[in-house]
DNA sequence: CAATATTGCTAAAAGGATTTAGCAAATGAT
DNA sequence: ATCATTTGCTAAATCCTTTTAGCAATATTG
């Protein structure tokens, strides 16, 4: 009836034990010795008086909030690395942790802010997401502060998560090269400054260097290497629609994302042109579009919730390991590419929620 | 040098004060008579130290946080209502407070656990926010807890927010007759049951309710409505395939979200019809999608984040502003309708991120 | 049997803030 | 000069849990 929170002291008032034992009792203590018959009235006095400890007393005794702190520029706020939340989320929730969600929007001030908030909470560890792969300033934390990078590196911070592009890229070559195609591969959104790893996601520049190595070791060569600064669909169609008013002899078309590549799918229907039949198309990324476009594209998924759920993991490892974690990315194979040859790390499409409103 | 944490007391001893008047002045009460002098030492004190209150311990004491607890069913972790947790976390921001982010999946045993979760960590207020607004479960909470139904609505918590459904419906057949429009409008992704309020999301209901009396209102007829389950992209192309084949006379189709109109994109562009000049398309949602399309589609946007703010404010309220709380629906126009009479509504497209990797 | 160890448990302190109650000095009223 | 207020500040209690140190009773050992 009483309106009050149901206390520790409760607990042991009904359980005819001390706070002490209580406390000891269902924080499970390894080496404490009480008996079993107080161990059990006092986990029968907890379940019939509904007891929640107070995690604020406990924070403050103890400095664990079974918190983790997600601080990233946009991740949570945009539709791209969505999944990196997602894979956070449920990890810390299977840890049985919960998760403090910070945007910056990349501002340093708003980041000094966001950590400050954190730390005043006491959260047990840091994860820093980056939208893109990137390296990320990260303002002075106290020494002993748990931090994991996400899609993001830190001279600081040396836990990282990344993707393993440069497999990837290997990986979107040897697709090509398995269905049989050996000439007239167009490389769509080639820039030279993120190749050199000087702007834009350190990441992507290996993704780039993937692929020249298993083109090089193929043997094969690129028709044409079209180059843009930005990588919206407004981008892919025009460059191909330059390289078909060119008459750039063509076969397939490796684009560096899947936004390239709905362009690139839309100056090809203008042109009357047939996927696969007439071109091949492949990309990265498995943006929800790629699953729209007609016929269904062939793209390299960013695995973003894996990353997220191995940045909890490491987050709250016993004892970091650093270094580098690359994750794999999986080829989403759809109708894009004239298969001859067998398809490899074929994944059979997830169903995704479908939408109403 | 030391490593500890500083403390409230610390502060006080160097100002030369009790930590009582060290507390009283930084946290800034308003009938305390300390004076001036030791208001600009406790200051000083804590500026040079660097002072950070605990908040475990202020929450231990004061029982607020400055927490708000955002449980969703699959809100953070999809693309869709991603404005939602945008606006949600930009508003908490702005107001001092930070977000713990729940998901659920809407399960109901991971809704408890997050509401457990949440409350052991004493959360300042509930937003409950559902990916399509519907009705939402939400398990019992202490009485005096503050919840605000974000995209949602709950028996027992009259506070939600929801966006401006009828008034949207109306205007997307105003824009339509403005246009000049009198026939031939076709209504693509109808639904029986949803439109009855049976399933789904109830606020859909509403903008079909919106358009039939909009329609009424102008006298019109639609040509033909084309009812389906789902809202994907196949459904539409499907839909407008069929459409196309039994040689209904079309000019206009208002479709109820931008996936469907997608997939009517596609079946337009194979069967070699223009856009808006064979035909006009408006629609619902204002996804990403609908900028990159060709031509841009004219569409209605989903206020999330103006929402998620809108339930932040709602949630710190000094006093709880019961109802419901509908957020206008403004339209983007871009060049999916032939357009003769002039736009309403008209918003200048905002700049999005752009994405490299 | 006396000395020692073990068992089963508890009192009290600590963690860092806020808040209640109240003290001493200065000021004002009579 | 005396009593009542006001001013400026502080001691101590409180929030709830964990943890250290240790007590009393029983069991074991020499």
């Amino acid at each position: 009836m009483s309106k009050k929170r149901v206390t520790l002291a409760d607990v042991a008032r009904l359980a005819g034990l001390s706070p002490t034992a209580a406390s000891m009792i269902l924080t499970g203590r390894p080496d404490t010795r009480l008996s079993a018959e107080a161990h059990a009235r006092v986990h029968a006095a907890a379940l019939e008086l509904g007891y929640r400890p107070n995690l604020a007393a406990r924070a403050l005794r103890t400095d664990k909030t079974r918190t983790i702190a997600f601080i990233s520029d946009v991740v949570a706020t945009t539709r791209f690395a969505n999944g990196l939340i997602r894979g956070t989320l449920e990890a810390a929730d299977a840890a049985g942790h919960v998760v403090l969600v910070l945007e910056t929007g990349g501002e340093p001030a708003r980041e000094v802010q966001a950590i400050e908030a954190a730390l005043d909470r006491q959260v047990d560890g840091f994860i820093f997401a980056a939208m893109r792969a990137r390296e990320v300033f990260v303002p002075a934390l106290p020494a002993a502060t748990r931090v994991v990078m996400l899609n993001a590196t830190s001279r600081h911070h040396p836990v990282c998560i990344l993707p393993d592009e440069f497999e990837a890229g290997g990986a979107a070559v040897r697709l090509l090269h398995d269905a049989g195609i050996r000439d007239g591969i167009a490389l769509i959104g080639h820039n030279q400054m993120v190749e050199q790893g000087l702007f834009r996601s350190e990441t992507v520049s290996r993704r780039l260097s993937g692929i020249r190595t298993e083109m090089a070791r193929f043997g094969l060569d690129f028709v044409a290497e079209e180059s843009c600064w930005n990588w919206e669909a407004r981008n892919g169609y025009e460059l191909v629609c330059g390289l078909l008013e060119r008459k750039v002899p063509l076969t397939a078309l490796l684009c560096l994302n899947d936004r390239l590549a709905f362009g690139a799918y839309q100056a090809l229907g203008e042109a009357g042109l047939r996927i696969p039949a007439d071109m091949s198309v492949v990309s990265f990324d498995n943006d929800e579009l790629a699953a729209d476009l007609r016929p269904g594209l062939t793209t390299f998924a960013l695995p973003h919730e894996e990353m997220g759920r191995e940045a909890v993991r490491l987050l709250l490892a016993p004892k970091s390991e650093l270094g580098e974690h690359l994750i794999p990315m999986t080829a989403t194979i759809r109708q894009s590419i004239a298969i001859i040859g067998e398809g490899r790390g074929l994944v059979t499409e997830m169903p995704r929620p479908s939408r109403s409103n």
